[in-house]
DNA sequence: CGGTGAATGAGGTACGTTCCTCAAAAACCT
DNA sequence: AGGTTTTTGAGGAACGTACCTCATTCACCG
């Protein structure tokens, strides 16, 4: 019943406690035979080692780096305090946590960055940044070195990372078409597609996903080109305006990236709020106040605390060479409307 | 930087180690004067007492009861496999979780239930019963004995729980009436609604929010009488069935309890199925086929793993005195259609 | 002022692990 | 066989906390 402990093992193994010491912490200078006979001791008790015991022991600090673009979005500012906290609670615990702030879309700084704070060694690195070679590299270097990675919210799947933690984006716009389908009725109309940029793969993601639901199940609706707007406030409402103006018919917008205040800008301004579907991305204060005030339909969001508590727990696992729980790291693509609104939190 | 110890504690309060030890776990033989000077030692140097190594050394073993009803629905069914899952995990590190699985429906079973297994002492204990004074008076007596205590899904809210774990129903019951009147479009209708029981708190909540939004905003759609289906396929099913052929213009079915089986049953029977908005809780088995083969359009779901760890977390944190993460332990209504299903887990 | 009981201190052991040293044993090589 | 290298064993200290005992000090009382 009672966990068995290191003391079980070298007793099971007939080898002394050093020797099992020695192999679980992959030490030299055991014979191949015997690695096998621990190995088998292990697996026959079913020990499963006391990872706080083993923290506690060797004073270990974890040290880890987030990398996040300096975008000045709302949503990004949410994962900034989201980490903080999360490195402060117990999933943190005996681990040091840095946050890396790299210019956006720009590949050679976000390597740089990374390799500068390299002079002590890595244990883990969440990544978030456009699928480049570059970045690919920088991932197979790092896990070179034996330093554990997670890609977040946009995944490298070219690279060796670890795990992705993020939602998957070819889904989650096919839910915002069904979402857009639904609330606009039959009635024929286009739906304006705003995106922060046509280069990075999980706006394109987003989009083909809502194309391939409004061609199946909504051919109705005829979803325009898509309109950059650079998660820039300004820019977004510039590029949407012009859109609204040119076209008729505009019947719902889908804004797959940030900037959302620039959509909502620019259909308040247009005298469309309100009348015109709009279903966006991630729960921020200015989305909340949208969805309430009914400016926006519905909200697509990844929980910026999930997000941030899952990639240090996979990163800690990863490294404690542990299993993970896929059913608590599984990002969920979380619908939200005025009616199942979470409470703001203070 | 580092953590302060109990060490440090003792040489800024100027007291040994023993007394701020007494203090910590408050034991007795303390003047006041003592406590307050060891106390504000704690606070100047912001002490936070390493659990892994005070579990450790006091090789605690927490003990905790679940106190379930025996329906056999998917989605308890879901639950307890969802608890043994997390017990085993390292939330449940160090402790041993029981689960009662009482009668549905008969409060003094339940109690007599929590009473076996008081021989023991209980650290926490999580209830999911109806609201009855039974109920909350045992709450009372666990409380007064110091167990902590959670309630499941159901909420008690006139008993001193510690902490409820689960949704907002009327939210819920919001929630899927929005997605009904969306989905359904513009034209007048009936809306069937199936409950559990119209006695118990969560039914009567969700089906108070599906009356609100539909009043507000739906008022083409028109809700019927409840229909009691005891959380059971056949009876479910019947009285749907009849319910059905005596109304015409029947355009949605909100099935707020556990019977979902029989919902579809006598949909497909009376030839109804993809024709009827449907809108069900829960995400089991088979509200997953039925939402991929288009009978359900939406589930309103809580999920299952979430519960479970944070019912365990909410109490441990409670048992250790610790600050629970608000953020973590919100249930969230999720609302999941086909397109943002999470892939079925093996 | 001495007596008494309460408050406090000093020190030890334990939890399960890591990591170290030094000695002993075993395996290998010519 | 002897010597060398590799492998193994034995033991101890440490991590931060809990919990125990016994001795000492303190405060208060009459």
């Amino acid at each position: 019943m009672v966990r068995p402990t290191v003391i079980d093992i070298a007793r099971e193994a007939g080898v002394s406690l050093a020797t099992v010491d020695r192999v679980l912490n992959a030490r030299p200078g055991v014979r191949e035979k015997t690695v096998l006979a621990v190995n088998e001791a292990i697996t026959r008790l079913g020990y499963v080692r006391n990872v706080a015991a083993a923290n506690l022991a060797r004073q270990r600090l974890y040290r880890f780096a987030f990398v996040l673009p300096d975008v000045q979005s709302q949503f990004l500012q949410a994962l900034r305090m989201a980490i903080t906290e999360v490195a402060r609670g117990p999933i943190g615990e005996a681990s040091e946590v840095l946050i890396l702030t790299v210019p956006p879309r720009d590949p050679h700084a976000l390597v740089r960055a990374v390799e500068d704070c390299l002079d002590q060694p890595l244990d883990g690195c969440a990544i978030m940044a456009n699928e480049t070679p570059e970045v690919r590299d920088l991932v197979v270097r790092l896990k070179a070195q034996g330093t554990a990675v997670v890609t977040l919210i946009t995944d490298q799947p070219q690279a060796p990372r670890d795990h992705f933690v993020g939602i998957d984006n070819v889904a989650a716009g096919r839910t915002a078409g069904v979402l857009l389908g639904r609330f606009a009725g039959p009635a024929p109309g286009k739906v304006a597609v705003v995106v922060s940029s046509m280069l990075a793969r999980d706006m394109v993601d987003r989009r083909f996903g809502l194309d391939l639901v409004l061609a199946e199940r909504f051919p109705h609706l005829q979803s325009l080109p898509s309109l950059e707007g650079h998660d820039d406030r300004d820019l977004t409402e510039r590029v949407l305006s012009a859109c609204l103006s040119a076209q008729d018919q505009v019947v719902a917008v889908y804004t797959a990236g940030a900037g959302t205040r620039g959509v909502t800008d620019a259909l308040r301004k247009g005298g469309l709020a309100g009348r015109v579907v709009v279903v966006a991305h991630e729960l921020t204060g200015h989305t909340r106040e949208a969805l309430l005030d009914g400016t926006i339909h519905a909200v697509i969001s990844q929980d910026a605390g999930h997000l941030a508590r899952s990639a240090l727990r996979v990163l800690r696992a990863r490294i404690d060479r542990l299993a993970i729980d896929e059913g608590q790291e599984r990002i969920r693509i979380d619908i939200l409307i005025r009616e199942n609104l979470p409470p703001p939190t203070s």
